[in-house]
DNA sequence: TCGCATCGGCAAATTACGTCA
DNA sequence: AATGACGTAATTTGCCGATGC
């Protein structure tokens, strides 16, 4: 799998990692997601399970690539230049022999920018795919020139949401398949990285400088957001799974508990008497805890040690399911546990 | 200001192709 | 060579927000 996804694994480019929360509602996600656009620190996905002892799940989403010039200006890359570029992508064969390139490059990238920056918008956008498919081919620096054979789904950008009937190729064979160079592939990650959604400026740029159609580019990032969610949740279900086994070993322990007290009153009625205030009353579930309690929890065999203990504290867990957990588990069952000093209260 | 139509972008689901064991 | 699994590019569908009238 090329998306380079790794658990547990610390990305070279340490000091940028992506800490996502966990929460994936649709319409906050989709507006989060927007305003994430410009934010260039999320390098990697990290999950957190309760206190759990060990090292967070890191996702390491991104392959390690050189460093690439991206055709829109950013902050933490570098502004392209037309030779960072060729050198980046010289040597890119896609699914076709290359045309002649590279001395186009100079008029290309003018008249790319040039366009970018009258519209920089869907006219830009517009435009580019007007001007593409099969003229655009020995245009660039890079020949990704499979848009030769491929005029297939080229009517599709235009339209709304790319939905018409069908292929209007020549012949029935359409819908040939791409397939991205590992260098296109290695340059749209990195962009990825950058923005993990694209305006159409971007994308009309990105487009030129791979010699794809900004729909390719634009179905690549469809795609690579829903292997990114995927991924996401193979790790969510995976801390969901660990958390409910947790959950019903500690259920387990205190029944058992639960039953040798019982067992301990009928023998002994009388000595269960405990000071009342080693007890007190949950306000929520009405059950009785004893905060003087000699902490089985923590260290019984059995309770899971490895695995993060339910009760632990929150600052650990992914977002959503520290909400989700916080509620239900707020009151000390067991002894409570060690908790990280908290900082001072400014008295003011 | 409100209602409506249109457009563009996106997510989700699905299809279909290319690659590999 | 045939085949199935897998990854992924591409398509379809539906929703939503922005925009213009």
């Amino acid at each position: 799998m090329e998306l380079g996804l790794s658990l547990g694994e610390a990305m070279a480019d340490a000091g940028r990692e992506l800490v996502l929360g966990l929460g994936v509602g649709p319409g906050a996600r989709r507006e989060e997601e927007r305003r994430r656009d410009q934010d260039v620190d999320r390098r990697g996905l990290a999950l957190g399970c309760g206190s759990s002892p060990e090292p967070t799940m890191r996702l390491a989403l991104l392959p390690m690539v050189p460093s690439l010039g991206f055709p829109w200006p950013s902050e933490s890359s570098e502004s392209v230049s037309p030779g960072h570029l060729e050198a980046s992508t010289r040597g890119f064969d896609v699914n076709q022999a290359p045309s002649s390139v590279g001395s186009a490059w100079g008029a290309c990238a003018a008249a790319a920018t040039a366009e970018e920056e009258q519209e920089g918008t869907a006219a830009a956008a517009r435009a580019a795919v007007s001007s593409s498919p099969n003229d655009s081919g020995g245009s660039f620096p890079m020949d990704f020139s499979a848009q030769g054979e491929r005029g297939a789904s080229d009517a599709a950008p235009g339209g709304a949401g790319g939905s018409r009937g069908s292929d209007e190729d020549d012949g029935g064979s359409a819908r040939k398949k791409l397939r991205l160079s590992k260098e296109q592939a290695a340059f749209l990650e990195e962009s990825f990285k950058e923005h993990s959604t694209l305006n159409p400026r971007q994308k009309v740029a990105l487009a030129k400088q791979l010699n794809l159609r900004p729909r390719q580019v634009e179905v690549w990032f469809q795609n690579r957001r829903a292997r990114t969610k995927l991924k996401q949740t193979e790790v969510d279900c995976e801390y969901l799974k660990r958390c409910c086994e947790t959950l019903t070993e500690e259920n387990r322990r205190l029944q058992k508990e639960l039953a040798e007290l019982r067992a301990l009153k009928t023998v002994h009625p009388f000595y269960m008497h405990l000071p009342a205030t080693t007890l007190s009353m949950c306000p929520s579930c009405e059950r009785v805890a004893s905060n003087s309690a000699p902490a089985p929890a923590a260290g019984a065999p059995g309770s899971g040690a490895g695995i993060a203990s339910p009760a632990a504290p929150e600052q650990n867990r992914p977002s959503s399911f520290a909400a989700l957990f916080s509620s239900a588990r707020s009151f000390p069952l067991a002894a409570p546990q060690p908790q990280p000093p908290l900082p001072a209260p400014s008295s003011s």
